[in-house]
DNA sequence: CCTTAGGTTGAACGAACGTTAAAAATAAGG
DNA sequence: CCTTATTTTTAACGTTCGTTCAACCTAAGG
């Protein structure tokens, strides 16, 4: 679970209608920040987008770091949830590998990133950012590490004798793999000179399982 | 080689003196840039480091977006000249597999941006930059895709029968590794918890390899 | 139904942005 | 050496930025 600052005590609940107005806000910060990143995004853009005025903006999101951080968290539980379920569900199958470790962790995100709709696809692109800038880092740290480390750790469960040099080594470069399908799709496509509408899961798992065991190997 | 746009004729040649202070500009353009990215980075702030006036970065450079290119562009052909150079020695020991083809990539690129200074360690994030937005599309086009077809046709014919598809994936999926080494070696530290001077080629190269083998055999 | 905490607006602040114009300094070319 | 194209500085332009403040409006709690 991430953790909030501290807000001052509230007198009163919420009324429903700020409770959409906030969402509607932190949607279009998402589409916005991704679209731009953070330094070319505006918080009247956002605030355009949302249909409101630019102080609401500042009024539920705080500074633009912090609308930042916020937006970012806001889908940072679910995805942690439902990659956790599906090592779960991997276990349950009995006799886990290398193979079904990465699908846990690869499958939700392609599956959400590119099968529910244009807030899961920016919200990729967002991660992109964010893994792609010393900047964020604590983001990253406060987000994404946490379920990393759970990660880390199982492959190195059933990659016994792998150096952790090289398992830190191979996940970078299946994190990286894996967020170029949401930020580098039109280079693909580009490349191969046709539209792809194929789920590219099955591909980047047999691309990142043979490339783990393969920088494994001792030498 | 890049096409630049046309200049207007001059007159006299440019002086000694103002062809250092293009360089300096030029130099600092590219580390500004490659830290804070094209909208985080200000005239000003390129200004300052290059000890000039900002309006002489403008003369120099034009806009912020042609000064943008002009530094990716600067460092271009250079770099595909090595990938080139490094392709012919391959095929010159004869018998070109994948792996022969991906070093040749691979090779210059992670020996520039690690082992050649600042500005080269800066242009790797550059270049990570420009492709990670589908902004910098007509930069990519312009400064890397001619080189990405040559290695793209070198993977295929060592790589027969594989769909082109799949070969394309695979392509951005080995780029976007390498990419990361400039973007996100940090998070490699952070995550093996150790600091890593070692030369991440071979790693990147065994992982990439087996990747691709891996994608490309009949279903 | 009142009271008032909280939500929302509209306007404005100072700062920083990219860019430009004109004057001053420099050095190339005859 | 003189002329003048080019380089560099200085100063400013107009715009947009994140943020703030005071004033209304809405609705939660008693």
């Amino acid at each position: 679970m991430i953790k909030k600052p501290a807000e001052k005590q509230r007198q009163r609940a919420p009324s429903q209608r700020s409770l959409e107005t906030r969402e509607r806000i932190l949607d279009a910060a998402e589409l916005v920040f991704a679209q731009h990143g953070f330094e070319g995004a505006s918080i009247r853009d956002i605030a355009s987008k949302a249909g409101v005025q630019g102080a609401l903006v500042h009024h539920h999101g705080g500074s633009k770091d912090n609308l930042f951080f916020v937006v970012v968290a806001r889908r940072a539980d679910e995805l942690a949830a439902r990659r956790l379920a599906a090592l779960e569900a991997q276990k349950a199958l009995g006799d886990l590998k290398l193979r079904g470790v990465l699908a846990a962790f690869i499958g939700p995100f392609i599956g959400l990133t590119t099968h529910s709709g244009a807030h899961w696809r920016a919200y990729g692109r967002l991660i992109a950012h964010v893994s792609s800038d010393e900047r964020w880092r604590p983001i990253s740290e406060a987000c994404f590490d946490p379920t990393a480390k759970i990660f880390l750790e199982e492959i190195a469960k059933v990659l016994p004798n792998a150096p952790q040099q090289q398992v830190s080594a191979g996940f970078v470069f299946m994190v990286s793999s894996m967020l170029s399908i949401s930020a580098s799709k039109w280079r693909i496509q580009d490349l191969a000179q046709a539209p792809d509408d194929d789920d590219l899961t099955e591909t980047l798992l047999e691309f990142c399982a043979a490339g783990f065991e393969a920088i494994v190997k001792p030498a």
